[in-house]
RNA sequence: GGCCCAGUGGCUCAGUUGGUUAGAGCGUCGCCCUGUCACGGCGAAGGUCGAGGGUUCGAGUCCCUUCUGGGUCGCCA
């Protein structure tokens, strides 16, 4: 049965109390997390965000009414309990933060009853994913996720406060945009007004934030739910949260700087973490050359070596057919992995081949300086030698090499080096390493458009030095953009934006829009550049991510309070669904499957 | 769209080469217990082995299809 709260206040949360509360009566509310029951004595652990705390039903000392009640209590029960705070009679216990006190309880009333739920609500869940998130108001129940949600909230708070004093404002900008076919697929929203025409909802505040820039707000931030209709991963939702900022007046040095600190100050408060100013940084160029990635893991080492120049004469066709493709060799050294069991280094080469690699030669150098190598046939003993000495090699090592276009051997090897770092624990899960990655290429070749795309967004300012280039060699310009990446992930990026607008015809040239074109997807915002726009830049973070890494969880779905499967449906609530036809109708729209779903 | 992993009482799992009535721990329910906190004692209930089809004298186990969830490649300016 459920009763009323009236004419009780919850003067605490459970873990609220403390030995300086010995003596007072306090009431406190909270679920049931589970009784012990010693027959004439009641133990209830009583649970809320702030945490445990014990509470002792007595039969001596309370009335028998009161005790009966207590006798029916069951785990998630949602109860009031009014009584005095007092030290615990049977010694403490070291793993509750409450765990010196109890509460004898003097009146308990039964708010809401519960079911047995479907799974243990406690932390470090072994329940399958799939069962906490068809309850996930259940799942949110628990410990480690209300650690979670606290802490993103904390964080947002400390973002908030931050940006305020560093005098930038919070301006929101629209959910019903307009759709632009660059980029990653739109959610559209159908518009009933206008019969046929679509809202989409942002991938981005992008457009938006540099026209605030435009109308002089020179410093704004907003922490902006983003969309893309794209296929999940851990840390990949169709809806996710960045902390979205542009700076007027400003340069890439500018914007690094006043993240730093953002980084440092949100890092101490919310996590105890410091991080020493100023953070590293790497050029996009030098990122790809040693580590095989533009989102490197600094944490441990095993980087790559071009061994080109070292092989290009040798006789194995693999590497020779690479090489004069335009490609190059390299590999990454297996410190102590050299008696790697053959079929452990299969397995590797099965992963190489995930990436799109022909294959992965490899050369495992014997504790006795001779070689066991997939390849030693086709080359001459000093070509081998001369082999190891490049990649540093020494007894005992395995050597593994990959051949093929550079962008190709950049993603295997940069795969390999991680998954052999995670295979053999290579690096310390409490160390946060940051980068920032700069001088990224502006452009990007496709093959399948058969033409050059952004490779962050068309409004990219390009580095000066390289603007010649732009029209003759455009693969070869850099931006100014940066990416701020820790322990492999990437946690943010941004750029300086273009806002003279005959670089920014050139840029759209160059990925091959007419100025018609450019001004039927851009339209506003190349004219508003026409009314007076300051130099500025921007960066905006992927928010759960930033959380995720925080928490050191694997998935962002362990930081989002409602998150999405795999197909980018909600197992709670089993959005999306089918609509009436009535609805159809009204928005002008005709569905092609059946209301089975099938086609 | 491709590849890989998983699905067995409420939860987490075991289940041998295909062979009797599918087991365990936790949880749940009942009785007992005044210092427990992974409480304890006694007892009990609880299963279409994700679904469908096939092979077989016989399928949780082998084969095919399919569903669900996860990881990943493609994709994500």
């Amino acid at each position: 049965m459920a009763e009323s709260m009236q004419g009780l206040k919850r003067s605490h949360r459970c873990a609220e109390v403390s030995k300086g509360n010995l003596g007072e009566q306090v009431t406190v509310m909270g679920w049931v997390q589970k009784t012990r029951n010693k027959g004439g004595l009641i133990f209830a652990d009583l649970r809320d965000r702030s945490g445990l705390l014990q509470i002792t039903f007595n039969s001596e000392k309370i009335s028998e009414e009161t005790f009966n009640q207590a006798y029916k209590l069951r785990s998630e029960f949602v109860i009031a309990v009014t009584g005095t705070v007092v030290e615990r009679e049977g010694g403490v216990n070291p793993n509750l933060l409450t765990g010196e006190i109890e509460i004898a309880a003097e009146t308990l009333r039964v708010l809401s009853e519960a079911e047995t739920p479907p799974f243990p609500i406690e932390a470090n869940s072994r329940t399958k994913e799939e069962l906490r998130l068809k309850y996930r108001y259940l799942d949110l129940r628990r410990p480690d996720l209300q650690a979670n949600i606290m802490l993103r909230s904390k964080v947002c708070m400390l973002v908030r406060t931050f940006l305020a004093e560093e005098g930038f404002l919070e301006i929101e900008t629209p959910m019903l945009t307009k759709s632009t076919p660059e980029g990653a697929r739109d959610y559209l929203v159908p518009s009933r007004v206008h019969p046929g025409s679509f809202y989409a909802l942002p991938q981005s505040p992008q457009i938006f934030k540099q026209l605030l820039m435009c109308s002089g707000y020179d410093r704004y931030f907003q922490i902006a739910r983003c969309f893309r209709d794209e296929d999940l991963r851990a840390d990949r939702q169709p809806e996710f949260t960045q902390i979205d900022m542009e700076l007027s007046f400003v340069d890439v040095d500018d914007v690094i700087d006043v993240n730093e600190r953002l980084l440092a100050k949100i890092f101490r408060e919310a996590t105890g973490v410091e991080i020493s100013l100023p953070i590293q940084r790497m050029t996009w160029q030098e990122a790809m050359d040693r580590f095989g990635s533009d989102k490197p893991d600094l944490r441990f080492g095993m980087e790559l070596h071009n061994v080109t120049d070292v092989v290009k004469d040798s006789a194995f066709v693999v590497f020779k057919g690479a090489i004069e493709a335009g490609g190059s060799v390299r590999g990454i050294n297996v410190k102590g992995q050299g008696g790697m069991p053959r079929k452990k280094i299969d397995a590797l080469v099965e992963f190489a081949k995930g990436y799109g690699a022909k294959g992965l030669a490899y050369i495992a150098i014997n504790e006795d300086g001779t070689y066991k190598s997939s390849f030693a046939k086709f080359m001459k003993p000093e070509e081998m030698d001369a082999l190891a000495t490049a990649m540093e090699g020494e007894p005992g090592d395995l050597l593994l090499f990959a051949a093929d276009k550079n962008k190709l051997v950049y993603d295997v090897l940069g795969a390999l080096r991680l998954e052999l770092a995670s295979q053999l624990e290579l690096f310390d899960k409490d160390e946060y390493r940051f980068v920032w990655i700069t001088e990224f290429p502006l452009l990007e070749w496709s093959e399948e458009q058969g033409r050059y795309l952004a490779m962050h967004h068309p409004f990219t300012m390009p580095m000066e030095e390289d603007l010649p280039y732009l029209e003759t060699e455009p693969g070869r310009v850099r931006a100014k953009a940066y990416d701020i990446v820790l322990n492999g992930t990437e946690l943010g990026g941004g750029s300086v934006r273009i806002h003279q607008d005959d670089v920014q015809e050139r840029m759209f040239a160059a990925l091959g829009f007419t100025k018609d074109a450019a001004y039927e997807q851009f339209g506003f915002l190349l004219n508003a550049f026409k009314y007076g726009v300051p130099p500025h830049a921007g960066l905006a973070y992927g928010l759960d991510r930033l959380i995720m890494l925080m928490a050191k969880e694997n998935s962002i779905r362990d930081v989002i309070a409602f998150p999405k499967v795999k197909d980018a449906s909600c197992l709670m609530s089993e959005a999306p669904n089918r609509v009436d036809e009535k609805q159809l109708e009204e928005l002008a729209i005709a569905v092609m499957t059946a209301p089975d779903g099938q086609e």
